[in-house]
This record gives C-alpha cells, structure tokens and sequence, in this order.
RNA sequence: GGCCCCGUAGUUCAAUGGAUAGAAUAGAAGUUUCCUAAACUUUAGAUACAGGUUCGAUUCCUGUCGGGGCUACCA
C-alpha cells in the first residue's frame, strides 16, 4: 500500500477513536508538505472540522497526538499550522522501502486485473506523410496502451487505416496527370513522400483552376459550375451582398459565405470532378483504379513502416477502412430493420439524435454509398467481436469531440452492449505559432524530417561534449537516435494531452531542463557510478537520513501512486513531470553528497542503493513514455 | 446563429477548492585539483477583466473582452 494511503487509513482509523465519527479514508485530504514547512505530509483538517466540532488547531493537536502514539513506529513528530497537520515520517519506513524495492527492475509493475483494454491510435490516411501532430498522436496512443498495461491492464494496440476517400484519390489523379510513369524507386523518394507529393500538387492545380473560374462566377457566369451548386452559389452571392457594413461581425460573416463559395468552386474545377468520378469507379471496383489505388497505398506503407520503426509505434492489429465501410453499410441496414435510422424521400439514410439536443445525422448517402461515420459504426462492431474488451479507447484529436459523440450515441440507440466502454481520448492539436497546420497548404512540419533533425542536434551536443570517445560507430548512430528522439517525445508527452500545444519551428526544441535528454543524463551519470561500485545487499546501520537522501526516497516511494494517477487521467505528462522531479533531486543529491567517497561505508551502501533504485524508476517512467534511456552519454 | 474548449512570468508549460501560484527557458550573478557542468546554487519576473459562492478560488457560477474548434450527402 501506498504511504499516503495507509496515512489516510490511520487518519480515519483515529478520528473513528478519537471523535467516534465514522468517516471513509477518501474523504481526507493528504498532501506532500510543502518544503517551507516542517514535515514530510499534510492533513488538510478544514473540511473536517464542522463535523468533529472543533477549531482547525484543537483537532490538529488532538488527532495528531493520537496518530503519533498509535503509530509511533511510523510517524517521529507533527506541528499543527493554521488547519494543516504536518506529519513527520520516521527514517525507518524509508529505509524498509529501500532495501526491499531497491533491486527491482520492473518497480511499479502492477499484478493483471483482467481489464481488457483496446488502444486504437495512429491511424494515418495514405495520401500524405505523416506530420508533428500525428507525432503527437503515436506517441500519445503508444504511451497510454503502456501505462495501461504497467496498472495490470490487458490492452491490444490497433490502427485504423484510412485507406480509401476523395483524399486518396487526389493523389492517385495527380500522378496519373503529371506522373509521367514515375515511383520512388525511380526517383529515389520515400513511398509516403512520393505520394505526398502528388497530393500537393492536386492541390496547388485545384486552386489554380478554382481561381479562374470564382472570378467568372463572381461577374454572373456560371458555365463552370453544376446546376444543383449553381442555385446554392446565387443564393450564397445575393446573402453577401446583404452584408453592407464594415464591423467586425459583419465582415466575419462575409468571409464565412465567401469561404462556402470557395469550396463549392472547389468542387466543381475539372481536376476536382475527375478526382471525383475516380472515387465512384473505385467504389464500383474498377479494375485499372483499384490496380493503380494498390500501388500507390502500397508504395505509402512502405513510407510508413520505415517511419513507425524508427519512432517506436507497433500495434497488434491493423484495420483497413476499405475493409470496413462494408461491414459498416451492413450495420446500417440492420438499425433501418431495428427502426433506430431512417430514410428520407431522396433515398438517404439517417438517425435523428435531437431528443440528445443534436441534430439529425447523415449515414449513408441517397446513392447508398457510406459516410466516415459508417465505417466507424462497422469497425466498432468487428472490433468488440474480435476483443471483447471492457474499454475502447480511441486517440483522436479533439476537432473530432462531435463525432465521436455522435459515433457514442448511435451505439447506444442500438443497444450496442459495448457502447458505453467506448472513450475519446480526445487531445489538443500541435500548432505553429501561426496557426495550425494544414496539410493542403503544405506548412506543415514533417515527421521524418523533424526525427532527423532532432538526431543532428544530439550529434552536435555528444561531439562537444566528447564524452563518449570509445564508442563505435553504430553505437553513436544508436546513442544520437535514443537521445534526439528521447527529447522529441518527451517533449510532446510532457504536456496535458486535452491541451492544444504551439510548436515554434525557429526555436528547436530543447536538450537542457524539462526535457527527455536531462533525464537521460541523469540516468547515464548513476550508471557511471554503478559500473564502478554495486550495492551489497548487506545490513546496514540506520544513520539519520539526510534531507535530500529522504526527499528522493520520499518521491521514489510515490512511483506507483503516480503510475495510478496516469492511468486514471489517460495522462502520460503525469509521468513525464514526475520523472523530471525525480532527476532534478537526484541531480542536487549528486551534486551535494559523494556518493564512492561518502562518509561512512553505512553511508556509501545506502546512496549505493538509492542509486540503484532511481536509475530504476527513471528507466521505468521513461520506458512508459517510449523513451530509452542510455548507459553512457 | 447554435454547441464546445482555452486565456497563468518575455516565451513554453505546472498547480484533486488549501499554506507565500510551481518548473523550464530567455535575463542577471556565481560553482569544476573531487563519482559525467546535457549539471548545480542564487536572483528578478505571471493568474485577461468585473462580479458572485466559500473559512479559503488559477480551480466552481455569471457577465465582458480576447483566441480556437465543431456545426458537410469531406475524412
């Protein structure tokens, strides 16, 4: 049991004796006492005292007394300070959490509890590399899946691959245009990039065409554009011209109706429509598009196998959505049987989610085809059928909040038994100090690229350093890939998920304070003290713990209380700041007390093993974050 | 228009309703005959604004201002 545990169990336990009230553990308040003050732990007592009937200092000094004589072997001393009980822990219950757990390499392992747990994240489309917010996503979703299993939980990693859509098939178009016969192999690009590419460059020529033919439609001429659009273009030219003022609502509202008429333009350029009709022969099978839709999703697998092994992403099952909007159509058909959807006169297919105070939701189109939301309706189903899990996790960014309560809510108007497992583990997006990042316009930060970057400036840091002389060249190669990709994750995983985050490209990102590599140096530096010398796991005599020596037992002592926390908040920046903590006190307690030159031989054994157990934790909690940590550096 | 999220040092991030709001970085000043200075020590600097609830509010409620997202027969 975790300390801060068994102080609230004894707290309750003597307000029980003390007061005869009858009072559950999780009703106190226990906090580490804040260094200014004497102490180790905090009972906060204000909420306490309307029920014991007494003022914060009186029940301070009584329970305080109390716990102390009934727990004198735990607790050496405390001090009442306005409502707050400081609680001094002896030297002894650290002691006994050092030599049994000192020597233990999966330290905070929990025993299985038989939750099964699925862990969908990635989840790339096929037509583009991946960029930094996708980072943000792998790293995320394999650091959950990680911490869930160190809490004893039973989890299967799967990625849902969209594989099939009009952004597949802007790539495939543009190939075909301007490809001229063109691979990566021919080229010598990777699979994703190559294909990337392409998708950049359907872009560039929508816009080109989409330029032309705004400015006709603008003038009244309307030659370009299909009859159903051209009624919503006239409606949408006459609203602006309603819109005569210059404040700021007003223009905003101007913008909105011109980037509607954008998009409709959009959608009616040439290159568009052909991009188009290559989706409906890809959904009728034709064979040529099905052939060509094959090498180029295959040539981007290629791209992303190299990536997902160098970032350290795997999972224990692989979806593909071409693959599942089948399955998906299927379900569909089954709620319009169970009355849960419904058809409309054109031949659409949809479910009125109003009673929830949304709206109406599409399903599948009036031409049967599917929408993103059915494919999900099929994938959830084949998912529970394949893993009976308790919990379905799904990582996804949160500009998807509405879908996946829409995707939540028809599972459970559908009596779905699994529906109430599902949970949106929903993060904030990376963003430019300009915005966000937008693949269509292309300024984004690539994945790979930012990967080689990080591994350059772990290069240049370890030269200059020129502490690892004796390394061969594969273990420098090693070494800079551990390091650079250490800081990359660290730095992603180190903030809330549910927070959007800026990244600053001018500014790279850092290698010295709260990040991965000054964990990393830190684990490296107790290394070079173990080489030397390892504990003997010999009796020792008790000395008085100094207070750095019993800060870090103190905070080691909380590893699998914060390993908990993590889990509960599907939160890895838990682990990622405690890990820091960790660090910086070992740093301070290196720096102040010699560890090979200690005192006393008693003293050295003991740093000896508060050694052994920190590089432990630290080996630990980083490996939950993906991050290795190095021997030497 | 409707719904949702966010405003904390110059910057990037912390803070289950609890003590004098913590870190990092950038700034200023120091530390190396001694286990790795990617380190350590000292210093200065912030809760957008106005109300309310509370013994106590960065946290909960209301309003104002500012930023973002969603509201597709796109994914």
């Amino acid at each position: 049991m975790s300390l801060i545990q068994h102080i609230k169990n004894i707290t309750a336990a003597s307000i029980q004796e003390v007061y005869g009230l009858d009072l559950s553990p999780e009703a106190i308040t226990v906090n580490q006492t804040k260094p200014e003050f004497e102490g180790n732990y905090t009972i906060v007592l204000f909420s306490l005292i309307k029920q014991l009937k007494r003022s914060p200092e009186q029940a301070g000094q009584e329970l305080g007394t109390a716990i102390i004589k009934s727990h004198s072997d735990l607790f050496t001393g405390f001090n009442v300070i306005k409502g707050f009980l400081n609680l001094e822990i002896g030297d002894r219950y650290f002691l006994e959490f050092l030599k049994k757990s000192f020597n233990d390499p999966k330290i905070g392992q929990q025993p299985p509890t038989g939750k099964k747990v699925m862990v969908e994240y990635s989840s790339p489309n096929t037509n583009k590399p991946i960029h930094l917010g996708h980072l943000r996503n792998n790293f995320l979703g394999w650091s959950i899946a990680a911490i869930l299993e160190a809490n004893g939980g039973e989890v299967m990693k799967t990625c849902i691959v969209n594989d099939r859509g009009i952004h597949i098939c802007k790539s495939m178009i543009a190939w075909k245009l301007y490809g001229n016969g063109a691979t990566p192999e021919s080229t010598g690009m990777k699979g994703d990039h190559f294909v990337g590419k392409y998708y950049v460059q359907c872009e560039n020529r929508i816009r080109e065409e989409a330029a032309g033919i705004l400015e006709k439609v603008q003038e009244g001429n309307f030659e370009a554009i299909n009859e159903k659009d051209k009624q919503k273009l006239v409606e949408l030219l006459e609203l602006r011209g309603a819109i005569v003022g210059d404040s700021d609502k007003e223009i905003e509202k101007r913008k909105k109706i011109e980037d509607d008429v954008k998009e409709i333009v959009r959608s009616n350029t040439p290159i568009m429509k052909q991009a188009q009709e290559m989706l409906v022969a890809w959904e009728q099978e034709d064979p040529e598009v099905r052939a060509l839709w094959k090498m180029m999703n295959g040539w981007v697998y290629d791209g992303f196998e190299v990536t997902y092994k160098t970032i350290g992403s795997d999972f224990d099952k692989t979806y593909y959505e071409s693959e599942t909007y089948l399955p998906g159509k299927r379900f569909v058909d089954a709620g319009v049987q169970e009355d849960v959807f419904f058809k409309k006169e054109d031949g659409s297919t949809w479910i009125d989610l109003t009673d929830q105070g949304l709206d109406e939701k599409l399903v599948l189109r009036k031409d049967g085809t599917s929408v993103y939301i059915t494919q999900d309706l099929g994938l959830a189903q084949q998912k529970f059928e394949e893993f009976p899990y308790d919990q379905s996790i799904y990582v996804i960014a949160d500009e998807q909040n509405y879908h996946m309560k829409v995707l939540q809510l028809i599972l459970k108007k559908t009596n779905k038994p699994y529906a109430d497992g599902i949970f949106h583990l929903s993060y904030g997006m990376v963003e430019l100090p300009g915005g966000r990042m937008k693949s269509r316009e292309g300024n984004v930060v690539d994945a790979d690229e930012m990967v080689d970057e990080m591994n350059a400036i772990a290069a240049r840091h370890t030269s200059e350093s020129g502490k690892v002389k004796d390394f061969e060249a594969e273990e420098l190669n090693q070494l800079y890939q551990t390091i650079g990709l250490g800081a990359l994750k660290f730095f992603l995983l180190r903030v809330d998920p549910k927070k959007r985050m800026i990244f600053n490209p001018e500014e790279s990102i850092d290698f010295h304070g709260f990040t991965g590599p000054f964990i990393q140096y830190t684990h490296a530096r107790i290394k070079s003290i173990l080489r030397r010398e390892s504990p003997a796991e010999n009796q020792f005599e008790a000395t008085p713990l100094l207070k750095l020596e019993k800060e870090l037992l103190l905070m080691l002592e909380q590893y699998p209380v914060v390993l908990k926390q993590a889990a509960d908040e599907y939160n890895p920046s838990v682990i990622a700041i405690y890990c820091f903590n960790v660090a910086k006190t070992y740093n301070s307690f290196y720096t102040e007390h010699s560890v090979l030159n200690a005192e006393s031989e008693e003293k050295k054994q003991l740093r000896l093993m508060i050694c052994q157990l920190t590089a432990n934790v630290i080996k630990h909690s980083m490996g939950l974050l993906g991050i290795r940590v190095p021997e030497k550096m």
